[in-house]
DNA sequence: ACGTACATGTAAGGAGTTACATGATTTG
DNA sequence: CAAATCATGTAACTCCTTACATGTACGT
């Protein structure tokens, strides 16, 4: 149940409508996955039902606007005060553990893959940090993603570069 | 469907039944999620339905063992062959996104406990690399998570030594 | 014979994915 | 007034989660 909190937690960032926060999730501006249009609104009409966001206003074109509640709040903290939930799935790391049996040509091809994957995300992100200015709530994000990413680079040139 | 590629890269390692993925699949011992009991008897059906691994003897306490079958070997490959999904979706990230805004205390908290759980498993990864003699199919992932595991150690020792 | 480890199954519900569908406003 | 953008919805399906249930073999 992850959507779930980033939503809450987006919503409480400011009062947001559905679209608004599927901007949000868009991979490429930040550190979120991309959440299918669909499930936001679920996740919205769900939030709403148990009292954890409330619907503040409707605009034009019927959007909905919805700000978080004192529960909702205290449910976020909630959150965010209990340890995390560790399991990490990710397909290139997947991918490595069955690279190393077959085709040498084939891992390599997939390490230099991976590699301009992780060394664009990298670039943009650091486009990003050198852009700023002001007061950054979401430093830690991308902080950590930036660390995520270098190391990643680094082990995919370490395969390519490697007997 | 990244359950359904993990199942069919172990048993392509060597014939296994749902029993033996279990074990496979216990996050403690390798880079791999654990993946519920349920769904890798579902998964393995399914797979033995399509005809990539097929059931090749029935042991004691009725144990069915599976086999890659050469569509499966083929399938395989054009998995490993093909771009992989990048997306990224772990707590402790989708936390750090919403850690900036509130109370700096918890913020610390948050960061000291992933620390502690991160430097776990390094030393542990580290132990295993250690620990190994001969050849090792599965270095590079071991690798990936080495890396993986050594920046965001970083990540929450730079956030906890931070004003 | 008893407990433990082996080995799989079923059921119910929640979450995610993909595709399609609909209507309202703004912009040119 | 046509096209683009805004804004949400429905449906069908797959996948994941949690809990419970069942039976077989092995060691002592």
């Amino acid at each position: 149940m992850t959507l779930r909190n980033a939503v809450l937690g987006l919503v409480a960032e400011s009062p947001k409508t559905g679209f608004d926060l599927l901007k949000d999730f868009d991979v490429a501006r930040s550190v979120l996955w991309p959440a299918p249009q669909n499930e936001v609104y679920r996740v919205l009409r769900q939030l709403a039902e148990e009292g954890l966001i409330e619907q503040t206003a409707v605009g034009a074109r019927g959007a909905r606007t919805y700000a978080i509640t004192g529960a909702g709040r205290e449910q976020l903290i909630a959150w965010l005060r209990e340890p995390s939930d560790y399991t990490l799935r990710y397909e290139p790391m997947l991918k490595g553990v069955f690279l190393g049996d077959g085709d040498p040509a084939l891992r390599r091809q997939r390490a230099a893959d991976d590699a301009a994957f992780f060394k664009a995300q990298l670039a943009h992100l650091e486009r990003i940090e050198a852009e700023r200015t002001g007061p950054d709530p979401r430093r830690d994000a991308r902080r950590m993603a930036l660390h995520f990413y270098r190391a990643m680079a680094a082990w995919a040139d370490g395969v390519s570069s490697d007997a």
